[in-house]
DNA sequence: CGTTCTACGTGTACCGTTCTACAACTCTGG
DNA sequence: CCAGAGTTGTAGAACGGTACACGTAGAACG
């Protein structure tokens, strides 16, 4: 058997019997309800001081809150979802709420188990960024549980919130700076993503790269890449790209993630960045900064939009039930190897 | 109010009447406890499946287990924690359980109050990865919930397990290769960690470092640099370093994540690596591969780590009370910053 | 044939909170 | 001085599982 602690557990009961008051009334102070004067819940924080008392959050959950929200992230080796995280835990910070986080490897399944997995376990409410998810089904979780979404432009979804940078603007700064550069002949190197709607963000990045393309003159030069997820398929895709007769003097990746492959595999071919072909990310996570790379991208906050959604979802939690989208302007970044 | 479903939840007792049995032999198929027919555990999961049955696991945690592991991560912007999680998924993947994590953002405060938080919401078990925690409270922990640490060698510790690399042999094998290619300068570049125990990841390295030095006759040579941990210090500490007038011609550093930022220092300061510099990392994050990167490495199997933290874990959540010490030899992968 | 096992189920106390309903007490104003 | 309103505290029923103690039936045994 597991190792326990002796049957000496100090409960909501033994900070009742210390402070000599009712175990409701313990409960009271423990929640900031009302109805317990200014005396009694000093006499309970004392009691629950000295005892080192902690309510167990099992035991809440089976009439009232946990005080614990749900992340899901899709990956764990992609560093922007730390600037989330940063952003989820700084809102969090010094109220009654935990943070837990689950990765669902981006593949819908398993993200699936862990929303269930997270309902299971009562908690107060949900981030989930960038899921892999049916609208159908994220309607359905909302319905059981406070949801809010990161990375999904659902804006006309009443049953949950969502927070979003703006990706279409996004894409539209990102050909307009190398416009500007004096590139015209731009791909947009994107990804799979099995059922992506619409709304996802690399839906929209490719939007507002095809409209700026279009409004410079540049319809005929539209060129997407579509590869597999993998680092394997992504080099293979960009080095087919790069040794293509018509190459493209300027990539676009949907994220610095894959841009920092494509750049390696420019690297490695013996191009010249920006020379040859210029290459441009999204997130300016904190690797983009870096000499080896020093990669022009869009910074899109990953940690304010952490910590909007962090604070959505406890509004929501506590009583609102209207939805709210909340947008973040994008910001280009420019560095070497764009410029 | 959050959104609630109506009061026509399916609990164990709706699976009970569906099946027509009582809800102990419900429990029992639940738990796969001893004591129940194939013909009645058939019939239980027949109703189960066909009322969406889902255990709550509130509840559950009130008695009995919660089957959620906790994991603790130090931060989510180095990689290399993605490998580990990707190990602790794998092993739980086809169980009952499900790992959540908490970010202790490398400080012992919220370490500590992630620690407390994940044990008061009765998690069957903790996996530590590098906590910043004294070993007194590590125990005291350890006393009240199955734990499990990867990266810290308490090798002598009854109350918990541990998972590493062997730490010392890979500073080791990284002066050697380093001495193999004609450096004899080499300088550890080492961050400041309060309190650090000798058993930490950070000081078995540089034990490492010294002891092959030494071997090597190079014992004057021994140089170590410790800088604090933000991206910021580690450049100004690399910049001093490398324009120094005694300037190594080798840099161990202690992660990859350093290191990167050290490589970047140096080809901003037009410093050929490994011409003027070699430079070797630790962990062998994705990003090694990169040809802008191209970083020597020693490969501490992350994944594998994670793999076993979460097997040691389970079986002494299943009982088992005498402690296990898992180590792992690392792999020295070299790449272009060192030859 | 009576006794003892073993396998299979059941009844129900219990886990530690929250929350509803209500009692007791204190004011306030007529 | 008392009705009514507000405030402060209490009692006890949930919540949804687990696990202990026990009942029962059929098999094995001597």
């Amino acid at each position: 058997m597991a190792p326990r602690a002796a049957k000496d557990r100090v409960t909501i009961r033994t900070v009742a019997e210390d402070a000599g008051v009712s175990v409701a009334a313990v409960s009271k102070v423990l929640r900031d309800a009302y109805g317990v004067s200014e005396a009694l819940r000093a006499r309970v924080k004392d009691s629950m001081e000295k005892l080192g008392y902690r309510p167990r959050a099992t035991a809440r959950g089976m009439r009232g809150q946990t005080y614990t929200l749900g992340v899901l992230l899709p990956d764990l080796r992609n560093p922007f979802f730390g600037d989330i995280m940063a952003g989820v835990n700084e809102a969090l910070v010094r109220t009654q709420y935990q943070a837990l986080l689950g990765v669902g490897q981006s593949a819908s399944t398993l993200e699936h188990a862990l929303v269930e997995a997270m309902i299971d376990r009562q908690m107060d409410g949900l981030i989930l960024v960038a899921p892999r998810l049916e609208l159908e089904e994220l309607i359905s979780v909302a319905e059981r549980v406070p949801v809010s979404v990161i990375g999904l432009h659902h804006t006309d979804q009443s049953a949950f919130d969502t927070v979003n940078n703006d990706d279409e603007l996004g894409g539209r700064l990102v050909v307009r700076h190398l416009y500007d550069h004096g590139h015209r002949n731009i791909a947009y190197f994107s990804i799979v993503i099995p059922g992506a709607a619409d709304s996802a963000s690399v839906r929209r990045r490719e939007h507002g790269y095809r409209a700026e393309m279009e409004k410079l003159g540049l319809a005929r030069q539209i060129k997407v890449i579509l590869s597999e997820q993998t680092a394997r398929e992504v080099q293979q895709a960009a080095r087919q790209l790069l040794s293509s007769r018509g190459r493209p003097d300027a990539i676009f990746c949907w994220t610095d993630f894959i841009a920092l492959e494509v750049l390696s595999v420019a690297r490695d071919m013996g191009l010249s960045v920006p020379g040859d072909v210029a290459i441009v990310g999204y997130d300016n996570i904190g690797l983009c900064d870096l000499s080896q790379n020093s990669l022009t991208s869009i910074d899109q906050s990953g940690q304010v939009l952490g910590l909007q959604a962090a604070r959505l979802l406890t509004e929501r939690i506590k009583g609102r039930t209207q939805a709210e989208h909340f947008v973040i302007p994008p910001r280009l970044v420019a560095r070497g190897s764009s410029e």
